[in-house]
DNA sequence: TTATAATTAGTAATGGTTATCATTATTGAA
DNA sequence: TTCAATAATGATAACCATTACTAATTATAA
């Protein structure tokens, strides 16, 4: 197997997505990195953001359109997504737990776990409509 | 706007999803269509796909890797991945519509739906993994 | 140091999907 | 039953997000 040797590029990354809580894509990942590291390469964003997520140090999201997402919050935790203007918000609530035991009596194989987009419109858009 | 003709490759687009409960991709249907309508372009398939979503007449699915899928089942349900064979299956559970007013109440915007993808081992796969 | 192997920047390639366009099919009205 | 208007098609090119490739660089452990 491979050991993973240290990388400023790969720090970079993290970094970024433990300081901003707006699920940011690989590409706005890309630009942030960009600020530090003026060559960093595209390649290199992608590789290391498939590098963390799969060892489960960050999280990818699918948002059911647009490019992949990622998350620097592993923690369990749902999102809610403005069909408006396409933002990603986390959701304060618990994850209900329960719900893969339900699904596990009327599935026959085995649930591990389950992830939940809510949809809508954000406050602002709300807002921004009424006007 | 515009009004829609008929068209028989549309058709066979909707039948094909009516008819098959895999949740198959743009790939799959075409092939599908293409026992019947031999010079169908994949492009005629994908164009019917996004306008019978777009009305409403199927959903489309993002299981959260590969690419999407198709569902000729409109009724709100839940949906199971296999992370072994990857097949989606439905899961004959009631959609947990509390869901939506737990979300509203932390979001301050406004929810309309969820959607949840339960992931894990199907029963197949299982059984395989012991033999 | 130095050897080894992971990582990188740069770039080409890939895969799924969408756009373009000349031709064909559907439709409603004459 | 024509016939014009226009939606839909097949073929193909373009697009975009992501991955693969490669020679050069960097981190690590001996």
């Amino acid at each position: 197997m491979k050991t993973r040797k240290h990388s400023r590029q790969r720090d970079a990354v993290m970094n970024c997505l433990m300081a901003r809580h707006d699920h940011p894509t690989a590409d706005a990942v890309y630009l942030s990195v960009r600020e530090e590291f003026p060559n960093v390469s595209l390649g290199t964003v992608y590789r290391n953001l498939n590098l963390l997520a799969d060892s489960g140090e960050i999280r990818r999201l699918n948002c059911g359109h647009g490019p992949e997402r990622f998350d620097g919050d592993t923690h369990p935790h749902y999102h809610f997504i403005c069909r408006e203007c396409g933002q990603v918000t986390d959701l304060p609530m618990d994850v209900l737990e329960q719900m893969n035991a339900e699904a596990q009596e009327c599935c026959g194989g085995q649930i591990d776990n389950h992830i939940t987009y809510f949809y809508g419109v954000c406050r602002e858009c709300l807002d921004k409509a009424k006007e």
